[in-house]
Order: structure tokens, then C-alpha cells, then sequence
RNA sequence: GGGCGAUUAGCUCAGUGGUAGAGCACCUCGUUCACACCGAGGGGGUCACUGGUUCGAACCCAGUAUCGCCCA
């Protein structure tokens, strides 16, 4: 047995991360029947820059859990992902290396980014799609090899031969294999309809992916003219969108304007006329009460335009720009001429062009009125979303059928939730979805939808007779391949064929983790032992994303949930109660820490966290785990030196000293309840009840069983005490080695064979005989007080607690008192009394017991 | 506006009906042969507020305030 001179935890991670690697600790074991299998669906960070201490915070909850499972005899399937698909990537790239893709162009080989990205945007180099797609998996690639390290070195207990990521050839066939499937039944289709719609990224938008955010603006009065009479009022933040007018519209009820319904009004400046219709989402008390419909200002305008059934005089193009064509409906008006100033123009530039032409006709009354609203932003944009008409794919959702959302709104309630009040905020968002889920997006690193379309002799796209691969050619990328059946010298000539050019929103390939990492119609065998999975671990900030989307494929797919159960963590916040996100400038990067604390430290601070509440990112917590692991090699090397051999398997019939039995009587009551905590997962609770026993192990029965245990009362005094060490010990170990796998793993290695990672869970009944002594629970605490009361004298007389004492007397309840005395002698030698008398102090009625109290003579350092 | 959660010692947090807890920080003491990244002892709280239920409330109920998040 080898036990380091002076132990420390610095280093513990370069030691054990390769050792796991090479020993295969953590793999899976695809033998496994189902019903001994773990599986976890673990979340793949997106790869776009770095991981922050929030990462650190939910994968360790999850690390935790499944080094439990692994130890209670399960076959951890726990593989790691990396989301490295899709416009935070693209955006990555772009920035990094100085370039934007454009499609039009032509492939360069040996491109060579600039050495230095420009500042600005407008200088970047354009590039073509296929080698913007290298280099953004050149990034990804090192991206993911910095995150691997941090996995490594905080020590998840991934299987890593398991990795997969979301841009991989298996994960895009297995997106365009689930979207065929969706297209085949019906669940998925494309549509021309408005969009939300990110004028920087020049894509489509999500429900899910929106946010609101306060803007200024201002309400401009606008008068739209009547044949013989005054003039309507509308107020309007958007006035440039006057030209794409087609409706006012007043609430049915509202006596101010029902004499206009069914007349008609014509509006300033271009002269259009526009009916006067009533509609309830019309707001009497916004503004005037009578608004503009346009196409499109607002989501509300969407709803009318359909319900209304108007006609559409889009001004706006996919740059955010005014269209350059001189709109029908326009032309030959007084308009035309003001049309050129705004063609081609920004929205900002067009309202001020527009109002200032307002003005002068007389048309804008009184002052702008400034006001605050909420704005719809993407929420990786900076520009206000806009509404444009485009051909989209959508995925059903239940955002439009009733009896889907009923559907998905059971599989939410068939979800074991961790914690349960999680569940509120599915229900939430599943019962206030208004459409299906978009999941065509205009960008280029993604997977591209596997549809091409003929094209007629007008070279026009038949979009009802969409071609497509069979499964087994899967992935393809209908760009650079011929549609099956054509040529590729066919590809855009009438009579030919086009590809779809869209790809999907990253969501749609990370909805479908199980199936990617689990094998679906890959490895069929293995997905047989691994799906449905058993647990689904992430933030609890994309419940409506991540989960939501996952249940809907599995649903549509598989006809049943995921998994069995999800676990929810929270956030992390600052020490000012903010939460931590790149933006605000405060996050932490993971390595620097790991370093500082070690790993065992800062997993300690993460466990202590329960499930979906928010943690305070807090050094000192990490401190308190370092010390609890540095305290573990301490004490294991001391206990381990009491005569304790390698490979011993302690005599548990050896242990007969009543302080000893009392020992691990308790330590049974914290296997029982640590147990219990994990299988709720409340791996807190397991923490906290384990680390408190340790410290009473350490602080009390070590310093109480000392001299007993170097053989001041005999060999089986002695062999009980030693007897006790090694089998507490190796529980204490396996219990902690989910919170502290390298300190756990280190000591393991001194005396026992294997990885403790690997060792079974402790049950109580292997504590033997003692483990059951519920008689002898009282003696250990009792002894501790007695030992404690003492203690407190030397302190107040200000003197070592290797003084002597004589003539002890301890005080206290006789039931205290009769448990103390049965651990007698190793009070007396702990406190270095020379006798020791107990007064029993009577119980008083109604009052509560007193607690011990000792009074005894101390020597002087002279005597 | 609707929903969810939180509010306990200076700080970070446990505590779901029976005398308020831990760690950190603070004060005092101690070179005890596992550990000074240590040990011993100590001071410190109207459990956000107001009502109610109960023999008894940090805990249950109603309301208020503040903070955070989600949705509209």
C-alpha cells in the first residue's frame, strides 16, 4: 500500500482523466439488456466560442447522476454531443475569419482567410457556400477539442467513443430521414406565408426564437382622406409602411367609427383607396382608436390580412429594404415620384423620408408622440423584426390542431419533472402556441432539406411534385447532388430541376439527440437498448425549445415520449443576483477555475446546488469542496495507517466497541438516506448528508478511537477500531466518489483494487452486524457532546487541548449520560482525563433537556 | 395583464406543524506524531410584511411588498 508523504488534490486530474480514458471506466456496455441500461440524453453545447460556468454548473448535476447509476450496476449510456450546426456557428465563423458567404459564388480551393478580420463587416470577404462551410468546420472542429479538454478535466464520466455532432453525415441523415417520415404522413409541409423575419441574417424566425424588447418610437397622427368630409385619424409608429396599406380597421362596437364601416378611404400620399373594416383585435383605447393595416407592420396585421382576406402590397424585401420595382398599385399615382426616393432604401431612412413628405402635404397632425412598446427581436438579432412573404417548411406542433396540442400536452404529464414545477412553464407554452413550428431557415451551415423540385419549360419550380431521395442514400445535399432521375447538368434549365434552397433551423436537427446518438436506423441494435432514453438533463431555459421540439419528434416518430424523466438546472448568478451570460461581460471561464480549486472543488460547489435553483457563483463554496477533498486524502491516509492492509476486506464481526458499533449504525442511516435522496434525484440532500457524517467521523470518532487504536486497551480494542476504519472508510469513499471522482478515485487506488467509479453503491446491510444496532445510534453523538463539553473547558481556561485534566465531571440527562458512558474510556483518553464521574441532571417538567455540561480541575503548565 | 419560483445569521444556503440550523466570515485559544488548504471554543437571526387556521406556524391558508424567470 502506497500513501503519498503529504497528499494533495493538485494534480489528481492529469492522473485519473487519462487513466479512465485508457481503462474504458466509463464505457458503455452495449451488451446491456434494456432494463440495465441508463441512457442519457445529454445536451451538446453549442459550439460557438466557449463553454461558461453555467455548463459546468447543469453537466455536473448530470456527471453525478450517472456515476450513481454506474455504481448501482447500471450500463451508464452517457455520450457527449456538440451542437455544432447552425447560425451561431455561422456567425462564429464570420467573425472570426473575416468572411460572409455568398452563395453565387464559386468554390475557391486552398481558400486562405485574412490573417486578421476586418472591423467592420462591410470589409469582410466574400466567399463561397462550400467553403464557408469549411472553415466553419475547421472552427467547430478546434472548438470542440477546447471542450473535450474541459469535459476531461472536470471529470464527466462520458463515454467519448459515443461522441456525435449535430453537423456530422449521421446526424444529417438522421434529420432529413425524420423530416421525410414527417413529409410522408403529413406532419410536415412548406407554405408561402408571412414570416417573421431577420432582416441582418436575411432568414426566417420561429415562435420559440422570438423576444420582446422595449423600443422607442413615436405615434405619428395621420390623416387618410374621405370624399366630402373630415379627414380619419390613424396613429401610427410605423408611418412608412403607409404605402403598404391596405385596411383601416376599428373595433366592431366602437360608435366612433361604425358609420365608416364599409366605406371606403384613401390614403395619403400615394392616393390608395382602402376600405374601413371592424374587426375585435382592434383596440379602442390604442391611439385613436382606428389603426392602419399593412402588409406587414406587426403579427396583429398578419391576423387581419388572413381573417380579412386582403390583399397584399408588400413594400419591404428580404434586406429590410424598400423594394426597387415601382409597386402596381402605386404606379401612375401621385406616389410614383416619392417612390424613388425610397426605393432601395432602409426602413429608418424611408420613415423619415416618408414623414418628412407627410408634412408638407399636410397629412401628418401635431407632433410626433414618443412612447415605449415592446418590439419583436430574434433573439440572437439587434434589428427588429420584419414580416415578409415567403415559401417556408413547417413542422407540425399542435400550434394549429387541437387535438395534437391535447396529444403533447399528455406526453408533458407522463414526464417524470425534475423538479416537478418545471412542468408549468411546458404547459405554458405548448397551450399559448398560435402556428407550427417553421423550421426552414434562409442560412447556409445546416442541413439542407432533402427536396429538389422539377422545373417546367418556363424553368418555374413545381412545387407540387417535389422530388425525393430514398432513405438509403441519406445524407444528401441536394446542391451540389442531381435530383435522382436527372442530371446534373440538368440542375436549373428548364425542363430540369432545382434544389430546395433552404436548410433547417438547428432545432429541428437537436430535437432529434435521442435518435442521433442513439442509432436510429444506424445501429438499430443499439438504439433497441438505449431509447426511449432515461433522462433528459438541460437548462431550464429551453424547455420551449430543446424539450418541447424533442417530445414532438418522438411523438410524431415513435408514437411515445423520449424519456422517462428530465431534470431541470438553474441558473447561475453573479454576486450581484444577475444572471450570468456572455453579453453582460461577467461570465467565468470553466479551465482558469478548474485549475485554481480543482475539479473535485468546483463540482462540490455545483452539487450542492439542487435541481432548478438558481446558484450564486460563489469561490467561497468552492473553497469548502476543496477542503472537503483535501480533508478526504488527509483522513483516508491517517485511517489507513491505523493498520489497514491493501486489498483488506475488513472482519465486520471484528467491530464490538460500542463507540465503534454507534459509528457505523449511523453511517448505515446516511447509506439508507443518501440513497433515497439519489433515487429522488436530490443529489443535494445526498451531498449534504454524507458530508456532514464525514466531518463527524473525522471530528469526532477519529479523535475519540486515537489511542484505542494504537492498542492502549488490547488488541481487540484495537482490531474493532481498525475494523471500523477500513469499512467506513470504503463506504465514505463510494458515497463521495460522485461528488469528488478524483479524491475518491486517488485514495480508492492506495488500498483497493478497480476504480471506485466502478464499485458497487454501499447498501447498509454490507456495514454488517453494527450497521443494524439501532440500540447503539445514541453513543457515538453522546460521546461527541461529553468529549466536547470538555473540550470547551480547556478553551475557556485558554489553555492546549493537550492538557490534563482531573477530577471530570460531566453533567447532563441520564439518557445522554448512560450512552456517553458506554464509549467511557475513549472519552477519558480523547480528553485526557484522568477520571471521569457522571452527575446526572434530573429532567424538569416542560423544559427541555440540558445539554452536557463538564467541570473538572485543569492542570497549570507549571505543575 | 396571466403563470411559476424566491424572500431564514454580515455572506452562501439547509430546514413542509413541536424549543431557529450548517458552512464561510468574525472573535478567543491551540505548532496534539492525518491535515495550518489544520484543530478547539464562542458571539450573532422579530425566519420580508399583515391577517387567519391551530394547544402550538419559518413551515398550512388569504393578502401585501420586493426580486427573478416564463408567457401575452
Amino acid at each position: 500500500m502506497v500513501v503519498p508523504d503529504r497528499p494533495t488534490v493538485d494534480g489528481l486530474e492529469d492522473r485519473w482523466s487519462p487513466a479512465w480514458a485508457e481503462q474504458g471506466t466509463y464505457a458503455f456496455d452495449r451488451t446491456s439488456e434494456r432494463a440495465d441500461v441508463y441512457s442519457i440524453d445529454t445536451p451538446p453545447p453549442t459550439v460557438s466560442g466557449s463553454l461558461h460556468i453555467g455548463h459546468v454548473f447543469s453537466y455536473t448535476h448530470t456527471d453525478v447522476v450517472a456515476r450513481y447509476q454506474r455504481m448501482r450496476g447500471k450500463s451508464v449510456f452517457y455520450p457527449m454531443g456538440w451542437d455544432d450546426n447552425g447560425l451561431p456557428t455561422e456567425r462564429r465563423v464570420q467573425n472570426y475569419y473575416g468572411v460572409r458567404c455568398d452563395p453565387s459564388l464559386p468554390y475557391e480551393a486552398g481558400f486562405v482567410p485574412p490573417e486578421k478580420a476586418p472591423k467592420s463587416d462591410r470589409d469582410f470577404v466574400q466567399v463561397s457556400r462550400r467553403t464557408f462551410v469549411e472553415l466553419c468546420e475547421r472552427l467547430t472542429a478546434e472548438d470542440e477539442q477546447a471542450f473535450e479538454a474541459v469535459w476531461r478535466r472536470l471529470g464527466l464520466s462520458v463515454d467519448w467513443s459515443h461522441t456525435y455532432s449535430t453537423i456530422s453525415a449521421p446526424a444529417r441523415a438522421t434529420a432529413q430521414r425524420a423530416f421525410l417520415r414527417n413529409l410522408a404522413r403529413g406532419e410536415a409541409y412548406a407554405a408561402e406565408a408571412p414570416t417573421l423575419w431577420d432582416t441582418t441574417f436575411r432568414t426566417a424566425v420561429a415562435q420559440a426564437e422570438l423576444e420582446d424588447r422595449d423600443r422607442e418610437g413615436a405615434y405619428h397622427r395621420i390623416g387618410f382622406a374621405r370624399p366630402g368630409a373630415e379627414p380619419v385619424f390613424v396613429e401610427t409608429t410605423r408611418p412608412e409602411l403607409v404605402p403598404a396599406c391596405v385596411a383601416l380597421v376599428a373595433h366592431p362596437d366602437d360608435e366612433r367609427y361604425q358609420p365608416l364601416f364599409g366605406t371606403t378611404v384613401r390614403s395619403p400620399l400615394f392616393d390608395v383607396e382602402v376600405p374601413v373594416l371592424a374587426h375585435r383585435l382592434a383596440d379602442p383605447a390604442k391611439g385613436s382608436g382606428i389603426a392602419m393595416i399593412c402588409t406587414f407592420g406587426d403579427v396583429t396585421d398578419v391576423t387581419w390580412w388572413r381573417e380579412l382576406q386582403l390583399p397584399t402590397r408588400a413594400v419591404l424585401g428580404w434586406d429590410g429594404r424598400f423594394q426597387r420595382e415601382l409597386p402596381a398599385w402605386i404606379a401612375g399615382g401621385p406616389g410614383e415620384a416619392l417612390w424613388g426616393e425610397l426605393a432601395g432604401t432602409t426602413v429608418h431612412t424611408a420613415k423619415e423620408r416618408i414623414v418628412a413628405a407627410l408634412v408638407e402635404s399636410g397629412d401628418l397632425v401635431g407632433e410626433p408622440k414618443p412612447i415605449v412598446h415592446p418590439v419583436k427581436f430574434y433573439e440572437k438579432g439587434d434589428r427588429p423584426l420584419e414580416i415578409v412573404t415567403t415559401r417556408q417548411w413547417y413542422l407540425r406542433n399542435g400550434g394549429r390542431d387541437e387535438a395534437l396540442r391535447a396529444a403533447l400536452l399528455a406526453r408533458g404529464a407522463e414526464l417524470a419533472w425534475h423538479p416537478e414545477h418545471m412542468k408549468h412553464r411546458y404547459d405554458n407554452w405548448v397551450s399559448g402556441l398560435n402556428g407550427d413550428w417553421l423550421v426552414s431557415r434562409q442560412r447556409f451551415f445546416g442541413v439542407p432539406f432533402p427536396v429538389w423540385y422539377p422545373l417546367d419549360e418556363d424553368g418555374t419550380p413545381r412545387y407540387d411534385a417535389p422530388v425525393l431521395p430514398a432513405e438509403a442514400s441519406l445524407p444528401v445535399d441536394p446542391a451540389s447532388e442531381p435530383a435522382p432521375g436527372f442530371t446534373e447538368d440538368q440542375r436549373g434549365v428548364p425542363g430540369g430541376f432545382a434544389a430546395d434552397p433552404d436548410v433547417m433551423d438547428t432545432w429541428a436537427t437537436s430535437s432529434l439527440t435521442p435518435q442521433i446518438a442513439g442509432g436510429w436506423e444506424r445501429d438499430e441494435d443499439l438504439f433497441s437498448r438505449v431509447f426511449p432514453m432515461d433522462l433528459r438533463p438541460q437548462g431550464q431555459d429551453i424547455i420551449r425549445t430543446w424539450l418541447f421540439s424533442t417530445v414532438v419528434r418522438a411523438h410524431l416518430e415513435h408514437g411515445g415520449l423520449p424519456w422517462g424523466r428530465t431534470a431541470l438546472s438553474g441558473w447561475i448568478l453573479d454576486p450581484d443576483r444577475k444572471k450570468m451570460s456572455k453579453s453582460k461581460g461577467n461570465v467565468v471561464t470553466p479551465m482558469a477555475l478548474l485549475e485554481e480549486f480543482g475539479s473535485d472543488a468546483v463540482r462540490y460547489w455545483a452539487a450542492t446546488a439542487r435541481l432548478g435553483t438558481d446558484a450564486t457563483f460563489d469561490t467561497g463554496q468552492m473553497k469548502i469542496g476543496r477542503r472537503l477533498a483535501m480533508k478526504l486524502l488527509n483522513a483516508s491516509k491517517f485511517v489507513l495507517g491505523l493498520g489497514v492492509q491493501r486489498g483488506d476486506v475488513a472482519d465486520r464481526d471484528a467491530v464490538t466497541d460500542p463507540l465503534d458499533v454507534s459509528t457505523l449504525a449511523n453511517l448505515a442511516v446516511v447509506v439508507r438516506q443518501a440513497g433515497e435522496a439519489f433515487e429522488r434525484y436530490d443529489h443535494a440532500t445526498a451531498l449534504q448528508v454524507t458530508e456532514q457524517f464525514f466531518w463527524t467521523f473525522c471530528d469526532q470518532w477519529v479523535e475519540l478511537v486515537k489511542d484505542r487504536a494504537y492498542g492502549a486497551r488490547g488488541e481487540a480494542a484495537a482490531a474493532s477500531a481498525q475494523a471500523t476504519a477500513a469499512i467506513a472508510l470504503r463506504t465514505l469513499l463510494r458515497l463521495l466518489a460522485p461528488f469528488l471522482p478524483f479524491a475518491a478515485e486517488e485514495v480508492w487506488s492506495w488500498w483497493q483494487d478497480g476504480s471506485v467509479h466502478t464499485a458497487p453503491w454501499p447498501e447498509a446491510a454490507e456495514l454488517g452486524p453494527a450497521g443494524g444496532a439501532e440500540d447503539a445510534l445514541g453513543v457515538l453523538g453522546a460521546a461527541a457532546q461529553a468529549l466536547s463539553a470538555l473540550r470547551k473547558l480547556k478553551s475557556e481556561a485558554k489553555v492546549s487541548q493537550k492538557t490534563e485534566l482531573a477530577a471530570a465531571t460531566v453533567h447532563g440527562p441520564a439518557d445522554v449520560l448512560a450512552d456517553a458512558r458506554r464509549a467511557e474510556h475513549d472519552v477519558r483518553a480523547a480528553a485526557r482525563a484522568a477520571s471521569l464521574t457522571w452527575a446526572e441532571v434530573p429532567a424538569v417538567e416542560g423544559e427541555q433537556a440540558a445539554a452536557l455540561r463538564a467541570e473538572a480541575e485543569i492542570a497549570t503548565a507549571d505543575a
